[in-house]
Parts: C-alpha cells; structure tokens; sequence
DNA sequence: GTCTATACCTCGATAGAC
DNA sequence: GTCTATCGAGGTATAGAC
C-alpha cells in the first residue's frame, strides 16, 4: 500500500519524484505570482506543470501545501541578498550594492516578488510566522549594523528600517507594478534608468556630510 | 414590469437606491482591498453591506460591475495629490507637499491603496484602460513641469518618471505591506518615523547644488 | 505512479413569491 | 425592492482501475 509522498516525510524520494516536485513547484510559482493563491487552480498549475490533476495530489496534500512550500522554500533565496551585507565592509558600498542587487532580482525573479507582494498585501495569512521567525531577526541584526555605521559617522544618519523599506518598496515596485509602469513608459529601458535613479536616491540619502554649495 | 437600477443610465435615482449602492461600494471597498477581486466573495460584500446577495444583484449587473466602478470611482480621489501639483509653485515645496499628502493618504486610506495595489499586482486586467486614458496623460503633464523645474536649475537633475514611481513605492508601502511593516516595527508610531525619513530621502535627491563637506 | 471518473462544495447569478 | 430557494459552473479533493 503506498503512501504518498506528500505524507513520509523523512523517507528518501526516487529521481522522479524529485524532478515532479520541482515541476510543479516551478509551474506553481508561474500561476500563483500572476494570480493570487485564491485566483489560481490546481487546473491551471497541472496544465503548466504538464501533469494531471490528481497526480498534483499525489505529491502534495492539496493547494494550501503546495503555496506555503513555495513560500518559504524561496524566501531563503530572496533574503539572500540582505544576509549578503558585510558588516566588516565599506558601509555605503555594502548598502548600495544591496540597493542595486534588489534591482536586478526584481528585473530577473520578478514572479517570485510578485508572489510575495501578494500574500503581504492581503495580511500574510500563510506566512507571518516566518516572517516573525526568520525576517525579524534578520532585520534587527541588519539594522544594529546600520546603526553603528550611522553612531561611526560613516553613513549619514538614518532610522535603518525606515531605510530598508524605502530599498524595498523602490525596487520591487518595478516588478509588483510592472502593469503601471510598462503604461508609463513605454519600451524604453526602465531598468538602467531605474539604476541610476535610485543610485543617486540611495546615495545622496547615505552619504555623511553633505551641504548645499555657497553659490 | 420593473426595470433593474443597474440598467437604466440616466434615470433619476430615489434616495434609498444611491444610499444602497453607497452602502454596497463601501462594503466592496473592505472586501476587495482585504482579498483581491478573486478572493472575494459576494457573501461577504453583502454581509458587510447588511443586505442580502440578491440585492446586491439588483444594484450590480455582477461581481465585476461593482469592482470596475469601484476602480474608476476612486481613481480620481487618489490622484488627486497629484493634480494638486502647482506648476507656478516652489519645486522643492511642491514635491516635499506631494510626498507628505501620499504617505498621509496611506495612513488614512490603506483600502483604496491595496485595491489599486491588489489590481495593478495581477495585471491590471480591468484598469489598463484607464491607466492609459487617465494616469498617462496626467504623468506625462507632471513629469514636464518637473523636467523644466530641472532646467532651470530649481531642482536637481532628476529623471521625472522614476521620481514618481520612487514617491508611490515608498509611501504606498506602508498601507500595501503594513502586515511586513506591522511584524518588523512592532507598536511604535510608524507614520511618524516614516515622513522624517522620507523628507530627508527625497529632500536631499532633488536639493540642487548639493556637495560633500570639506572637512 | 498515473490516469478517468466523480463526489462534494463554494460561488455567481436567476426565478419567483411577497 | 427585498426576500427564499435554487440552478449551474467551476473548483478542490478522492475513489479506484491500471
């Protein structure tokens, strides 16, 4: 009598396991960051995933299992660019370099932004004890780093999460308003625009000691 | 035989029929803001309204009839910090004025915010049409203005479309993603924190003339 | 492991009494 | 104008053959 292996959870899988799971969280990521957890169906993920229905529910308990999966298995790999900050580095390089990073992940991931600005924007029902868990911590030790550049003098004094939200909101917006931007400005080249938009936001912000010249 | 409200264009309407479609907009407001168009359910709009889901119907051709008027109805109410825009005003005041009636509007109005949010975030299916009959033409006027305002030396060089979209990411931020901002900044008064941070964040972009101090 | 068939439910919309 | 009752589509999930 086999068991699904949504069910055996320590139990090593078969290759084709592994390559189904991978499938259908790749076709899950596809429906789910342009429609929503509610907007999106299991039809419309199997069809992606080139699978049927029921074999979707053989590998996964049901919808709900397969979204939460998907949440916090990218999470890692979009927080990865914040954990990258080197506090021993150079802090206007580290924070623009962040800046700029964030910038090409909403350019090259921008379903995975999606998917996240989704389920934040209606209250994180499936996520927010991750985000309590893994997120927090991550962002108050960030912002004690921040904090101690600011007190060195080395950075321009700034409320460090106040900062990273501005970093985050200017960089996904390219990707979560992708709809109203592409209206906006046409086929041009909005990312190196973007790019140097927000290098001389981010910068003028950051750097210590600046005055309006004597004219 | 009676005509349904919903049909007659340009009928006159009694009292209580705009106080019942006044009563299910705002209602559908709460609804689709908390759960996206697909995610909302017409049980919950008219248990919100107080009427029942077939009254609804009376009122509304469908579903879709009530989230495109909603849509289009507070569009204008949104953009109106910026029509506010004074192109004969002081650049830096103006801009500074914009940035601050944005973020008070994320304060006061979330609903509307993550309603737009929710719709541009899934690709603005029922509002691409008015972005480009309605939020274009007003930007592409704005960001003339504020092009000139850079050629004449009032502010700093800046490109203006980008600008804009920094201005909506950041404010909007706190009403799209309060549940991340809600986790990550606990109890503290969030409004407050966030203007002084975004004053400086745009102040020292767009003040012209702005050199590092010789030490 | 994967399929067809189907059970079962939720939801948008309608019918028809009042 | 408003209600109760209900239809039919579309959706998640399961049964059971292969």
């Amino acid at each position: 009598m086999p068991q699904s292996p949504a069910a055996q959870a320590g139990r090593k899988s078969s290759r084709i396991q592994v390559r189904n799971r991978k499938r259908i969280l790749e076709a899950a990521l596809e429906v789910f960051s342009t429609h929503g957890y509610r907007g999106a169906t299991l039809d419309q993920i199997a069809a992606e995933a080139g699978l049927s229905k029921p074999n979707i529910l053989y590998y996964f308990e049901g919808k709900e299992e397969i979204h939460v999966t998907l949440l916090n298995q990218l999470l890692d790999a979009w927080l990865a660019p914040l954990r990258a900050i080197d506090p021993q580095g150079e802090p206007l390089d580290e924070l623009m370099g962040y800046v700029h990073r964030k910038l090409e992940m909403s350019r090259d991931l921008p379903r995975e932004s999606r998917l996240f600005a989704n389920e934040i924007l209606q209250g994180a029902p499936r996520m927010v004890p991750h985000l309590d868990s893994v997120l927090k911590p991550l962002v108050d030790q960030t912002a004690a780093v921040i904090e101690g550049w600011c007190v060195q003098g080395k950075l321009a004094p700034v409320d460090p999460r106040h900062l990273l939200f501005s970093i985050w909101a200017t960089t996904q917006h390219y990707a979560d308003f992708e709809a109203q931007v592409g209206v906006l400005m046409g086929e041009v080249d909005v990312h190196t625009g973007a790019a140097a938009h927000l290098e001389a936001l981010f910068r003028r912000l950051l750097t210590p000691g600046l005055i309006v010249e004597n004219s």
